[in-house]
RNA sequence: GGCCCUAUCGUCUAACGGUUUAGGACGUAGCCCUCUCAAGGCUGAAAUACGGGUUCGAUUCCCGUUAGGGCUACCA
């Protein structure tokens, strides 16, 4: 085929192609999300294309809307896909159940080539020769019963439509050895390999053909997956063999584990993205935590946002051991970007944990309005001391509405006999203020303690107290000017009377 | 059981034969700062699984042992 020169030269340092194929059991795995994100940083950071290719080739697993929810929480989090359902390339479609003729087409070209064969065995006897063989302490695998079937008495049986699947033909003996990016030289005996199913009796392809002949189509230059597959990559290897294609390069990622080093599993916490993001993980804080399972730049930056790990990503210093899913460290993260995040945005995030809509889990704020400036003063005050999104409201209602009661802890150690008093004379001095700074509020408080002879921090622990009902929070003179001069003057007086 | 992969502080990891008294981060302990809570700063405890080689020299290379994990379906 006739190449310009240019496409030619551009064929020796062939464009970067990779892709994310999970299946659409329901959620977003967080495995699955670190494999999408290394596909991805690799893409990007070669100037290559990122595909989402589908993979429903099972289909009693079928989930209902299990699609559209995987594309969402990789939109989400920012992982956006080149090619993919709703996004077609040319080399859709990219859901493997409508590709179901191709896989067809390759199946019988193998039995053609003698390179797999009509296996009419039923499930009941697979069974039961795997039955025997466990009994005899011998490895279950296929017994290869069907593999010399004379040629036209399997068209026979074929054309008088008796149920059969497409096996693939391995070799008897000897090995095959593949090379893995992160994992060097690889080698398998061809006598571990079972002669796999690759063509359903229901017309549908294993995991197995699927995969190699959409790769293949698809033109996929690398193939970058779980470590769960390692063990089947010679049957790959072997089918690209079969078909004469010439083989990607595979790179085998360490798996996520459990706290007890087992494969990260749904019984041991949350797996699903989704779950994180329902708990108000910011995603750059989950991108960044697992982008750094099995990865680092090889220096000591820790904060990376998703650009910038497209920069520096390469899979050579990917490592090879499992990595356990530790969510301390996530928080940590979470807390890190939660301040870096433009405070703009933020804004956008929190006003929605304030509207009617959302709402918040146990308040009478959403049906308030908070002007933007002031949700704005509030950020800022909270932000220092804030795990979550919505910490940055619930660890301080007294913003929204008047405290409604007093810590009783705190009340004890700062509220004493003469606190009123003291708590007069500090009204008193602000009333004096006009369009009080933070500056001003302080130094009317120094100038009340210095005529009361009492130290400053008794007056701000009892105010803090009277204008919060908290004994944590930011600063006082922050609460104070965020509150403004009537409302803190209305609320301290509230207090003197209710603490009576 | 068989095959394959892996093995540095509790956890994530750095070190690509010597610059190492094995570095950083989370967590943890203590101190400082301080109006509280945080944040921040400083300090501490904490690891090369074990045994053999190779080498002048091994965390680093090789072998074995042990441990963990993955795979072993007409699931992906």
């Amino acid at each position: 085929m006739y190449l310009p020169r240019h496409k030619y030269k551009a064929s020796m340092e062939k464009l970067v192609r990779v892709r994310f194929a999970p299946s659409p059991t329901g959620y977003l795995h967080v495995g699955g999300l670190r494999t999408a994100l290394y596909n991805y940083l690799f893409a990007k950071h070669n100037g290559g294309k990122f595909i989402l290719r589908i993979e429903d080739t099972d289909q009693s697993r079928k989930v209902e809307g299990a699609v559209e929810n995987l594309i969402a929480t990789l939109e989400w989090a920012g992982i956006h896909y080149d090619e993919g359902p709703n996004r077609e390339g040319n080399h859709g479609p990219y859901v493997q159940s409508e590709r179901l003729k191709l896989y067809h087409q390759h199946a019988i070209q193998l039995v053609e080539r003698g390179k797999a064969y009509y296996c009419f065995c039923t499930q009941e006897r697979l069974e039961e020769i795997r039955q025997k063989q466990s009994a005899a302490k011998l490895q279950p695998s296929y017994d290869q019963h069907c593999r010399d079937l004379p040629k036209d008495e399997a068209e026979r049986r074929n054309a008088a439509g008796e149920k059969h699947v497409v096996r693939m033909k391995v070799p008897l003996g000897g090995e095959l050895t593949f090379e893995d990016i992160i994992r060097g030289k690889v080698t398998f005996s061809y006598s571990v390999l079972d002669d796999q199913v690759i063509l359903k009796s229901d017309g549908f392809p294993t995991y197995h053909l699927a995969v190699v002949v959409d790769d293949h189509l698809m033109e996929i230059t690398h193939v970058i997956r779980g470590e769960e597959w390692l063990s089947s990559t010679p049957k790959h290897v072997l089918l690209y063999q079969f078909f004469g294609w010439e083989l990607p390069k595979f790179a085998h990622l360490p798996l996520l584990l459990n706290p007890d080093k087992s494969k990260l599993s749904k019984r041991q916490g949350d797996v699903a993205v989704e779950d994180y993001r329902a708990k108000g993980y910011l995603k750059e804080a989950i991108i960044n935590f697992v982008a750094f399972l099995g990865w680092n730049p090889g220096d000591e930056r820790e904060i990376f946002l998703l650009d910038e790990l497209v920069k520096e990503f390469s899979l050579e210093r990917v490592g090879k051991s499992g990595a356990v899913f530790n969510i301390e460290k996530l928080n940590w993260l979470n807390a890190q970007h939660l301040r870096k995040k433009p405070i703009a945005e933020l804004l956008g995030m929190v006003k929605e944990y304030l509207s009617p809509s959302v709402g918040l889990v146990q308040s009478s704020l959403s049906n308030k309005h908070f002007d933007d400036a002031y949700v704005l003063q509030i950020i800022g005050a909270m932000r220092e001391r804030a795990l979550f999104v919505k910490d940055l409201i619930e660890n301080c209602p007294y913003f929204f509405e008047p405290p409604t009661e007093y810590d009783p802890a705190i009340v004890k150690k700062r509220w004493k006999e003469q606190t009123p008093d003291h708590m007069r004379k500090l009204i008193e001095e602000f009333k004096l203020l006009e369009g009080p700074k933070k500056e001003d509020y302080e130094a009317a408080l120094h100038r009340v303690a210095g005529a009361l002879g009492v130290s400053n921090g008794e007056l701000i622990h009892a105010l803090r107290l009277a204008v919060s009902g908290m004994g944590i929070g930011p600063g006082l003179y922050d609460i104070v000017f965020i509150l403004g001069k009537e409302e803190t003057i209305r609320r301290i007086s509230a207090a003197i009377e209710r603490l009576k």
